[in-house]
RNA sequence: GGGCCGUUAGCUCAGCCAGGUAGAGCAGCGGACUUUUAAUCCGUUGGCCACAGGUUCGAUUCCUGUACGGCCCA
């Protein structure tokens, strides 16, 4: 932004010369009558010579949008937060005091208005001002009206531009807080408690990521954003809270990207004596509850791509997957090796402490993912890529365990918890033998939890669902950044 | 981390490919106009062309680097 624009100097004089008139640029509150959406749906059809016979005034009060000058008289649009109006101002319907203050009035200033209704020449429903009064002087410019604000980077960083200046990126935060409404409702008319567990914890479990560190001055201790509620969720668990949830934010050290932003939110939730099985069907129940409410139908559209919601959703093993979808030969898995080699042939990112479940895992998500459009359950994951998943009973090197595809995207994972704290104590430990060999991702060892496990955890199946790519889904937004109200950007001087 | 693309007035964009130190629309300012709605008409202000180097008599334009952003890949 320029040090010197000649526009905010002009607002700047006008400010001035409103209060050389004994004017206020920021009164105290107003006393509104009318919201705008409510004064449109009362007198949709109402005609003119209606209006005219009405003797009511309204007040409303919002922000100046555009205005069309003559010389003695102006045309406006005013927007709350409901919608927009037009109003009429003329001078002989208003104080000159009042005209006179008009008139050095601007795009962006918030002002309230009294006055009846009537319709124009065109039907439009506008106000006929008769009081007027400025509530908010603003002393910059916004973006033009008609091509609006576009840039980006703009939008992301000056939220606020974005909302005022284009409604569907309101309709979509609107639609996520329904949306996370609809999933407490889900959860809580299922019997949950909604809890809140640490954000900041000195032994960051639950998930394979790379935590942020930070550091308590009193307590002179390190502490980690939490990259996953898990771990103390199932301790809830134990203590007897046989059905919990939670939707708050989880904060991993990782890339950015159009589906990854540093801090996003996550609904983790447990259930007592219930196994994944379980949390399939209950998952395409949620799903299917907030499609319906905000669809009306089980079928959406996202990013031009058709998505059928309506149950039940197609269950495959990885190793399936990978054969059928992905094109992979038996003897790829074969061996660790085998595995390496075909991943590598197709670019795929190894790093050295990978085993063969790794590298599989890493296949599925390069070749089969992208094509998994309709809701999918993929099942039989590795043991070795699942720290905190109970063993198959028909294969140990498997867990009970799937995720669930939309979109071409991971949106859930859910499993049968690891209770056996002996075979948790191992997993661990295998975990730590990877952060030793250099694997910055791996989990920590965590006595408290193993501990908590020895006292006794019921069988109990457990779920993450990533909220923001749920929204996503839909809002029909191609990126994690059109769903987050303030992504993370690079600082930059404005 | 790598590749490609972008950054010009408050906003939306031209100009750059053959180098001669900037244009439009909207917004703003002044004037006309009491039913307009991308109001209209007349006049007009506004730019360290992201930043720093290089090449050149001369760089918004060509080259290099940096910053920020977007897309793709890792």
């Amino acid at each position: 932004m320029s040090k010197t624009s000649s526009v905010i100097d002009d607002r700047k004089s006008k400010a001035e010369r409103i209060q050389s008139k004994g004017g206020q640029l920021y009164p105290t509150g107003y006393r509104v009558d009318n919201r705008i959406i409510e004064l449109l749906e009362r007198f949709a059809e109402t005609d003119a010579e209606a209006l005219e016979k009405e003797s009511n005034t309204y007040t409303i009060a919002g922000r100046i949008l555009s205005r069309r000058d003559f010389g003695k008289a102006s045309f406006i649009h005013v927007k709350d937060g409901t919608g927009a109006i037009q109003a009429y101002i003329r001078k002989d319907k208003i104080s000159s005091e009042k005209f006179e203050m008009f008139k050095l009035l601007d795009i962006g200033d918030f002002i309230g208005m009294t006055g009846p209704l009537f319709r124009t020449r065109t039907q439009e429903l506008t106000l006929m001002a008769e009081d007027l009064a400025l509530l908010s002087k603003s002393m910059r410019p916004l973006p033009e009206k008609w091509h609006g604000l576009t840039d980006v980077e703009t939008r992301y960083r000056q939220r606020y531009l974005d909302l005022i200046m284009n409604d569907e990126v309101k309709r979509v935060f609107v639609l996520r807080s329904r949306i996370i409404q609809g999933v407490r409702t889900f959860f809580v008319e299922k019997g949950f408690l909604e809890v809140e567990t640490p954000m900041m914890q000195p032994i960051p479990g639950g998930a394979t990521a790379r935590p942020f560190k930070t550091f308590h001055n009193a307590l002179g201790m390190n502490l980690y954003l939490r990259v996953a509620p898990e771990l103390y969720l199932k301790r809830l668990v134990v203590g007897g809270l046989e059905r919990v949830f939670e939707i708050n934010r989880n904060f991993r050290n990782e890339g950015i990207s159009v589906k990854h932003n540093p801090e996003f939110t996550m609904l983790e939730f447990y259930m007592a004596y219930a196994t994944y099985e379980d949390l399939m069907a209950l998952t395409e129940e949620l799903f299917n509850q907030l499609v319906m409410e905000v669809f009306g139908q089980t079928t959406i559209e996202y990013q031009g791509q058709s998505i059928d919601f309506a149950p039940p959703w197609p269950r495959i093993r990885l190793l399936d997957a990978l054969r059928e979808m992905g094109g992979v030969k038996e003897e790829v898995f074969e061996s660790r090796e085998a595995a390496a080699a075909f991943a590598r042939s197709h670019e795929i990112g190894l790093e050295e402490s990978d085993g063969k479940g790794e590298i599989l895992t890493k296949i599925f998500d390069h070749m089969v993912e992208p094509q998994l459009i309709n809701p999918t359950f993929v099942t039989g994951y590795p043991t070795e890529v699942s720290p905190l998943s109970r063993r198959s009973e028909e294969d140990p090197d498997t867990v009970d365990r799937f995720e669930l595809f939309i979109g071409g995207r991971e949106i859930a994972n859910a499993f049968n918890e690891l209770n056996d704290p002996v075979d948790q104590r191992q997993r661990f430990e295998a975990q730590v033998a990877l952060r030793e060999a250099g694997d910055k991702e791996a989990q920590f060892m965590d006595q408290d939890y193993i501990s908590a496990l020895e006292y006794g955890m019921p069988p109990t199946a457990g779920e993450g669902i990533g909220i923001d790519r749920v929204v996503m889904l839909l809002t029909d937004m191609p990126s994690i950044r059109d769903v987050i109200l303030f992504p993370h950007m690079r600082p930059k001087g404005i």
